[in-house]
RNA sequence: AGGGGCGUAGCUCAGCUGGUUUAGAGCGCUUCAGUCACAUUGAAGAGGUCAUCGGUUCGAAUCCGAUCGUCCCUACCA
């Protein structure tokens, strides 16, 4: 026997690396244009420091099963990789490590920092896409970019100018979201506000006396943050709120340093809020710079860069912002101006980095006006050019997109592409892709200016800024900000590419900037179809992170269970924009996926053929049966794919191979033990194995390539990758309609055995009225272990077994001495019940005049049919029990 | 505070434009099965008043409204 050949069990790491070497020796993976249909998508690159977690897993297994699927489609798939600089992320990985090394990043400036990180990025950079290799993933390797190689970082500074030129970035001072501990300014989006317990202050201030002095008049100001009183600019009142109205022009003193200010009329203040006088702080509050705008007032920071107070606040000079929040609470206890202290929780903004306090502080900034690109890119979405899926998250979109504020593109950071803006010693700035253009450009206003005159801007760009040009610039980074330039043979090709899969919490950073870049440049949307995956949660619905300890290392996954099962088990329960709970169980059930499928491969292999052989009905029948229903299971999978249901196509799959075909198919073919199979049989198995592999395979690529292998003679250079998917022939519904009765008389017979304790091996007879479908009787006899059937008119003494209904047909297993009639009579007498009840119902919706004219006629006809049914089954239950009662 | 989503078997979810659904799947659970591909198995079975209330309709898990629960997003009242 030919069983020897194949170990008895499936062992994934024996197999996974071999077959992936021979994939990427091939240059399976590879894609140049031609003149096939392409596919194409680009990888949402993982931060180049990044390590494999389980939403890499979850997100590149999808991507891999859309390339896949589409190569055997026969279209030119192509699936970019690459990774992201991270600036951020990077930075603060490199600054830990030298740090750890008592280095600090400002004392060796910038050069060197740089040279760290990129040394930091050589060692750690791409390990992340070694990892995706032991997941299967066929991305087309020698397409691997960077956001920071010299070209793409070329395309950053192109599209800066470009921007800069057409107006549209302008530098502007504005309260920005400050990280006082990586010294940066953040995006509103990386700002996380959380409820935090602080407490609610009262303080008097006093009403000057005109010279400074206070009288013995105050107002009452409530504040979370007194240590920002210094920088105080005015009081503020609602025009409308009587309570204040003797305030009017008066000034007040601001308490401790005694610095006059005035009292001034502003709608924003809210009359029912706190004491209805809100203080106005400019530089240390985003809605006090807005209302010191509108009334002129003075700015002034006394909160330095690393969030203490500097010498403008004149009192507790170098305290860090929340210790000189305590020290100036007592002081102002002391001076008489704390009135009272209030528990309060009151929402706070966090870096999402480093989970500092966020500072709102002011701060020259460079800003892409969003207006336009905002407006374009809701256009691509709502027209439908671009598909959400699920579709929900059109609406998140859209409230974006109304609502975009310019974007802050300026990061105080090294690692990252630096803002091509040039500075002359009189503070003006040219702004030009290279610092030879820029010298020229700064000779035009001042021919004296040399080269070392001029100073680059000390910030870099944000990383999205690099990223949103990224389906673009994989393929021709000469594009972005050259709309003259004709795309590049790849390009041209290649873009729009068809699917991004990724999360929606990068649906603004990345999706929407994405969609802009691409309609600015190309003129056209990026993709065709968002799909967004869910957050990966543990079985408790907690995010997966590392301080939790709860998310579990892919690679030791993969090494346990197996890359392929490591794949199921992501996507057994992945629908489209929900969170996942992931669970090692379902990785485990993905695993036993894998043995059925090896075992039933077992099973066929050993067979012997003989050609001589006749092929058995019951084995004829399977045979066209499964057939049929391989047919109808492809459309439903193609269904499925269709609209990204990704799990419900895996899930048809799943049953397909393993209740379908295994558990009714292969049961109904095998020979007795070692007697040989028909040649006829044998055949139509195989080929079916091989359609199932094919199936299988964007989902499995591993143990269907190990597989295939064996199905037949392989030539090198051969593989199921570049099989066609099996498409659906035409089918016989009305047969597989009969055949699904036959399955459900055998499990109604299989019930009997269970219930009454009949070992499988004792064989039953059957007889069943002329309403079964006789040609399906081998079927059943095989199956349900029947050494005879019968078909008769009357079941003659019903005592002397036991009568099944199945839907409307009728079937007698007899059985000598094991009937108790009591027992059969309750459970007639219950399904009896069961069935009038049913029948009430259909008649009453039938007896309804108003149904039955307003019902669609196919409806009603439905409802006849289904009382027909009951009717018979009724007469029949009725007739068995007058039989058993007797 | 505003906006949105979700609430169907123990768990995770299908159920697409209301009508062959007095509701389905996978896992889990219960019972039985041991040398014949597979115990990482097979067979049989139990399990849900579709969150609650009201409305529209001949007909509602499905549409509408309210309530409760839950999650997310946006904003932040000092």
């Amino acid at each position: 026997m030919k069983q020897a050949d194949l170990p008895a069990k499936y062992d994934a790491s024996q197999v996974e690396d071999k077959w992936y070497a021979y994939w990427l020796e091939n240059k399976f993976f590879h894609s140049e244009p031609n003149d096939k249909e392409p596919y194409t998508i680009v990888i949402p690159p993982p931060n180049v420091t990044g390590i494999l977690h389980m939403g890499h897993v979850l997100n590149n297994t999808l991507n891999d099963v859309l390339i896949r699927k589409a190569r055997m489609d026969g279209k030119n798939a192509c699936w970019v990789p690459g990774t992201d600089h991270a600036s951020i992320a990077t930075e603060s990985k490199v600054v830990a490590k030298l740090k750890a090394q008592g280095i600090n990043k400002e004392d060796i400036g910038r050069e060197e920092f740089l040279k760290h990180a990129w040394e930091w990025k050589e060692e750690h950079g791409g390990i992340i896409l070694q990892q995706l290799r032991k997941l299967g993933c066929s991305c087309d390797w020698d397409r691997t970019r960077f956001t920071m190689e010299p070209a793409l970082s070329e395309a950053v500074i192109n599209t800066f100018v470009y921007f800069y030129k057409k107006g549209w970035i302008y530098k502007g001072v504005r309260m920005v979201n400050w990280d006082p501990e990586a010294l940066t300014a953040v995006s509103d989006d990386e700002v996380i506000h959380k409820d935090t317990q602080s407490h609610f202050y009262h303080l008097k201030y006093y009403i000057s006396d005109g010279q400074g002095h206070p009288t013995d008049k105050y107002l009452v100001i409530a504040t979370t943050r007194p240590e920002t009183i210094m920088a105080d600019a005015a009081i503020c009142v609602n025009p409308k709120d009587e309570r204040h109205f003797w305030l009017k022009g008066k000034k007040v003193l601001i308490p401790l340093i005694n610095r006059e200010i005035p009292v001034i009329e502003d709608d924003y203040v809210e009359m029912d809020f706190g004491t209805g006088c809100l203080k106005v702080t400019p530089a240390h509050d985003v809605h006090d710079y807005e209302i010191g705008l509108r009334h002129n007032l003075p700015v002034l920071e006394i909160i330095d860069d690393h969030g203490k107070l500097n010498e403008k606040a004149q009192i507790l000079v170098g305290e860090d912002r929340f210790v000189a929040r305590k020290k100036i609470v007592k002081m102002l206890e002391e001076s008489g101006n704390l009135l009272k202290v209030e528990d309060y929780t009151s929402p706070v903004g966090y870096s999402e980095r480093t989970d500092a306090v966020i500072e709102p502080k002011l701060s020259a900034q460079w800003f892409l006006k969003m207006e336009k690109l905002a407006a374009t890119a809701l256009e691509t979405v709502e027209s439908g050019r671009t598909n959400f899926i699920p579709e929900k998250y059109v609406n998140t979109y859209r409230h974006w997109m109304e609502n975009a504020r310019d974007w802050c593109i300026s990061r105080q950071l090294w690692w990252g592409q630096r803002i091509p803006a040039y500075y002359l010693p009189d503070g003006s700035y040219v702004v030009e892709a290279t610092p030879e253009a820029a010298l020229k450009a700064a000779q035009a206003i001042n021919p004296a200016i040399k080269a070392e005159d001029l100073k680059q801007d000390e910030d870099v760009l944000d990383t999205w800024f690099s990223s949103w040009l990224w389906p673009i610039s994989v393929s021709d980074p000469e594009k972005p900000g050259h709309p003259e330039h004709q795309p590049n043979k790849d390009l041209a090709y290649y873009y729009p590419t068809n699917d991004l899969v990724t999360g929606p919490d990068i649906i603004f950073f990345w999706v929407a900037r994405m969609i802009m870049a691409g309609e600015e440049f190309m003129g056209k949307e990026p993709f065709s179809n968002v799909y967004f995956t869910g957050i990966v949660r543990d079985k408790l619905g907690r995010k997966m992170s590392k301080t939790l300890g709860n998310s579990p290392d892919p690679l030791k996954l993969i090494a346990e269970y197996g890359a392929d099962a490591v794949r199921i088990g992501m996507l057994l329960c992945s629908s489209a924009g929900n969170d996942i709970f992931y669970d090692e169980s379902q990785v485990q059930q993905g695993r036993n996926f894998c043995a059925k499928i090896w075992n039933s491969f077992r099973l066929i292999q050993g067979w012997t053929v003989d050609d001589s052989a006749p092929q058995a009905e019951a084995s004829a029948l399977a045979v066209k049966w499964f057939r049929d229903q391989l047919s109808r299971t492809i459309e439903t999978v193609e269904d499925h794919y269709s609209k990204f249901r990704i799990s419900d196509a895996l899930m048809t799959i799943y049953k397909l191979f393993w209740d379908e075909f295994c558990s009714w198919y292969l049961e109904l073919v095998k020979p007795a033990w070692g007697a040989p199979i028909d040649r006829a049989t044998y055949d139509a198995t195989l080929s079916f194995f091989d359609a199932l592999l094919k199936l299988v395979h964007p989902v499995m690529p591993f143990i269907t390539e190990e597989l295939w292998q064996h199905l037949a003679e392989r030539k090198e250079g051969e593989t199921i990758m570049y099989a066609a998917t099996p498409k659906a022939q035409a089918y016989d519904a009305a047969f597989l309609e009969r055949f699904d009765l036959a399955r459900e008389a055998i499990v109604a017979i299989r019930g009997v055995r269970a219930q009454k304790n009949i070992p499988p091996k004792e064989a039953l007879d059957l007889k069943v009225k002329a309403s079964f479908p006789q040609e399906m009787l081998p079927v059943v006899a095989k199956l349900a272990g029947l050494s005879g059937t019968e078909v008769v008119a009357d079941f003659g003494d019903t005592a002397m077994g036991v009568a099944l209904l199945v839907r409307t047909a009728e079937l007698f297993v007899p059985l000598t001495g094991l009937v108790n009639a009591d027992e059969e009579i309750a459970k007639l007498e219950a399904e009896l019940a069961h069935k009038k009840g049913f029948l009430e119902g259909v008649r009453r919706k039938l007896s309804n005049e108003q149904f039955v004219a307003h019902a669609p006629e196919a409806v009603v006809a439905v409802e006849r049919k289904k009382e027909a049914d009951a009717l018979s089954a009724i007469e029949s239950i009725e007739n068995q029990l007058k039989a058993l009662r007797k």
